[in-house]
RNA sequence: GGAGAUGUACCCAAGUGGUUGAAGGGGAUGGUCUUGAAAACCGUUAGGGGCGAAUAACCCGCCAGAGUUCGAAUCUCUGCAUCUCCGCCA
């Protein structure tokens, strides 16, 4: 949620600033229901102090003798009055509500507007792996190492799930643990939360109200629930509705959770085999720290993302989004995206972001600053990494040309010592 | 799933319609005293709104929402959460 103060000082430069983010708003209509709301703020408080004083003599001028039927019909005639600024001032309050719960968050100002088009690769990671013999594909790698069955996750699940078998569960939940592995040596902390969340969980991330129909929804629990589409959902909401002690921040968390996506449209062929599913599993970080160091957090866990992928020994590069690209959210967000050889393009694999105060505002998630005083927190998050894209790359980037897949040193350890990948099915 | 009970501030807790403008205690924190500490004593200890340079006064605020009333922490209804018992179940 946007500042409204932030719009009544200088709606222009909120406009223009939204348009980097491709997304057009008149606030004319808004600053004259703020008006409107003050005049009739102003009008109920006096109105009701006035109530107030007359109910409070009550006792005392019935101690007097005095006249309290006066008073009572006085009071009354006050209420009433008061019931219809009361009712207009809320119907105002909720109008001036649900534009601004659906503006996107403000981009930071030294990100290029428009969309993808100017999302801008900062940072390559080695060099795009030369093959001198034919490379699989990561779909023909896992049939031919036995590690994924597409076929009978279909079967028993439908069109865009999948099954890890054997060695390549064993390969996803080594993945898995490294990360865990690392966060913890970082220092983070390890949640796993429930799947399942409420409604205003959804609408403090700012998936809702705009994104309501992108997750998936439960029919039989009352009040309604969603499956998580990341694990951000859960971990931005763990201090919602809390004042936090300044000392306790930064609060970083990591969390392991599959996540839960209804994919819009048809699959397209570079978008075969894991690459997009209604389920995945990822390990996602989230930071809440003071204003003034989100910016800290933020260069960390690109960081923390880009080591993970480093200690893989894979080649991938970082790109910093335009305005446009990031999501409604975000204030700033970098992708890390990694090296797919068979498709020939570079594929998110984690997306770090910084909401700045846009969900801590939407969840009152607030602390006590040095001078005692409440302010808001910023939450940040990233993948800490998605394995489904990472599962194929390493495939793709390690195989060898007898068909085998190295597995990294990193993962060794997490796969009871296998160091490479065998094919099951020679051709 | 069924029945019952409960929900007051960081914690415990008084309060069943009107000086509650939320008592009292604990904890935390600042100060006095002390060589230092303890003890004692004196302060401070929701949040939000609007108006401000800022203060005072003002409005909201006793789980949430609606209602009754001249007036609600207190009465009524609904929701949510917690606890106890019963049933079912990995």
């Amino acid at each position: 949620m946007i500042d409204v103060n932030l719009i009544r000082k200088d709606p222009k430069k909120i406009q223009d600033a939204l348009k980097r983010k491709l997304y057009d708003v008149d606030f004319s209509e808004f600053l004259k229901w703020d008006e409107e709301r003050k005049i009739l703020l102003v009008k109920t408080e006096t109105n009701k102090a006035e109530q107030n004083q007359l109910s409070k003599s009550v006792p005392f001028v019935k101690k007097q003798g005095g006249n309290i039927e006066e008073i009572f019909a006085k009071v009354k005639q006050l209420s009433l009055e008061n019931v219809q600024f009361e009712d207009k001032l809320k119907e105002i309050e909720q109008k001036i509500f649900d534009f601004v719960s659906a503006l996107p968050n403000i981009p930071d100002d030294d990100l290029l507007g428009g969309g993808k088009e100017n999302n801008e690769p900062i940072k390559y990671h080695l060099e795009k792996p030369n093959f001198d013999f034919k490379p699989k594909d990561h779909v023909e790698l896992c049939e031919s190492l036995g590690l994924i069955d597409f076929e009978r996750g279909a079967k028993i699940a439908g069109r865009g799930s999948w099954v890890y078998t054997d060695k390549g569960a064993l390969l996803e939940w080594a993945l898995i643990n490294f990360f865990i592995s690392e966060h913890l040596k970082d220092g983070y902390t390890f949640i796993l939360p429930p799947h399942l969340l409420n409604e205003t969980s959804g609408f403090v991330a700012g998936q809702f109200p705009k994104f309501k129909s992108d997750v998936f929804w439960l029919e039989d629990t009352e009040p309604k629930r969603f499956l998580l589409p990341t694990a951000e959902t859960a971990l931005v909401n763990l201090h919602r509705k809390e004042i936090l002690k300044l000392e306790d921040l930064p609060k970083k968390y990591f969390a392991y959770t599959p996540c839960y996506r209804k994919e819009a449209g048809s699959y397209r062929s570079e978008e075969r085999g894991t690459i997009r599913g209604y389920q995945f599993n990822k390990v996602e970080m989230v930071q809440y720290t003071t204003p003034e160091t989100s910016d800290i957090a933020f260069d960390e866990m690109v960081k923390k993302a880009e080591t993970l992928l480093q200690k893989l020994g894979l080649h991938y590069r970082v790109s910093k989004l335009a305005a446009g690209d990031i999501s409604h959210s975000m204030a700033r967000t970098y992708d890390i995206e990694i090296w797919i050889p068979s498709i020939g393009i570079y594929k998110e694999v984690s997306s770090v972001s910084n909401a700045r105060d846009y969900q801590a505002r939407r969840g009152k998630i607030r602390y006590k600053d040095e001078n005692g005083k409440t302010k808001f927190v910023n939450t940040l998050n990233g993948s800490g990494l998605a394995t489904s894209r990472v599962f194929p790359a390493l495939l793709e980037q390690l195989q060898q040309p007898d068909g085998s897949v190295k597995i990294p040193e990193v993962l060794q350890p997490f796969m009871g010592g296998i160091k490479v990948l065998e094919p099951i099915i020679k051709k």
